[in-house]
DNA sequence: AGGTTGACCTGGACGC
DNA sequence: TGCGTCCAGGTCAACC
């Protein structure tokens, strides 16, 4: 599922392959994946060129001037690059054709929490509603932003308005490394433990943007932006392990639901 | 206002 | 082989 570390390897790839390239034509191939601006002002990008690509939590966002384009990836979302003129296959809700030649597809199967935003200048959609990002935030404004919560601590890891870019994998990655209990309530961890929470989100979110991301097996998983599989995959410690040893003690480690997600986590360790 | 829950959607895994 | 069923989860709306 992208999360931050997919979304970056993501941008980064197209910030290589598209920065100043001038767009030739965009296609919306399904009208309801446009969910911010509309069909008219899309068509407009034709001509512009891409100034920079960045990220934002799990977006995608490129820039076009003082306008913005964001790919909200949600579950499945995968921008694809490649030459026009190839047989274009199925969910494959946006296009954008670059002078040259080279294509931009946004594909998309499951639709989940997906979907596309054309900003205009000062217009800030879904982004508005983010925290800080989750790779740069420091540490008293992690501790200071959890502060005062009563929800579990993996039901605020995954709340992107308190930080943005922590999903299902890297919040149970990120627990297990700082000895947490996922259903722990925030407000019954220590500062102290807070903050090695802190270093591990920091730590492991590293780890992955420098692996290239996760891949989760199926055609709806994670590839880069030339289809290259992530390889943090396989540095799972509790993600997917349910029912197997933990890395570190042994122990079987345990599944539970936590606001409504699977969770895994090791019973001995993460107190 | 913060916390919690369910709807959304489809492909893949699994069982018979 | 082929069908049915279940599961995955990011975001948002609606509720408490």
């Amino acid at each position: 599922m992208p999360e931050l570390p997919e979304a970056e390897t993501i941008a980064r790839g197209l910030a290589t392959a598209l920065t100043g390239a001038a767009v030739s034509s965009v296609r919306l191939r399904r009208a309801d994946f446009l969910k911010t601006g509309s069909r008219a002002a899309l068509r407009r990008l034709t001509g512009r060129r891409v100034t920079s690509v960045g990220r934002r939590g799990k977006c995608v966002v490129m820039h076009f001037g003082r306008w913005r384009l964001v790919l909200q990836l949600g579950m499945s979302g995968r921008p694809c690059l490649g030459r026009a003129g190839r047989p274009i296959g199925p969910h494959t809700h946006l296009v954008v054709t670059f002078a040259g030649g080279r294509q931009l597809r946004y594909v998309n199967s499951r639709r989940i929490a997906a979907g596309v935003h054309l900003l205009s200048p000062g217009e800030d959609g879904p982004l508005g509603r983010l925290g800080p990002d989750a790779d740069g935030i420091t540490r008293a404004e992690f501790v200071g932003r959890l502060a005062g919560r009563t929800a579990p601590i993996k039901a605020a890891l995954l709340n992107q308005s308190i930080l943005a870019g922590v999903g299902n994998i890297y919040s149970d990655e990120a627990l297990f490394r700082a000895g947490i209990r996922p259903t722990r309530r925030v407000g019954r961890i220590s500062r102290q433990r807070l903050g090695k929470l802190h270093a591990a989100v920091r730590a492991v979110l590293a780890e992955a943007i420098a692996a290239g991301g996760s891949t989760v097996t199926g055609s709806s998983g994670f590839a880069g932006a030339n289809g290259e599989p992530g390889l943090f995959t396989g540095s799972h410690r509790v993600y997917g392990r349910y029912g197997q040893a933990c890395v570190r003690c042994g122990a079987t480690l345990r599944r539970t639901l936590v606001g409504g997600r699977t969770t895994t986590y090791c019973p001995r360790c993460q107190k």
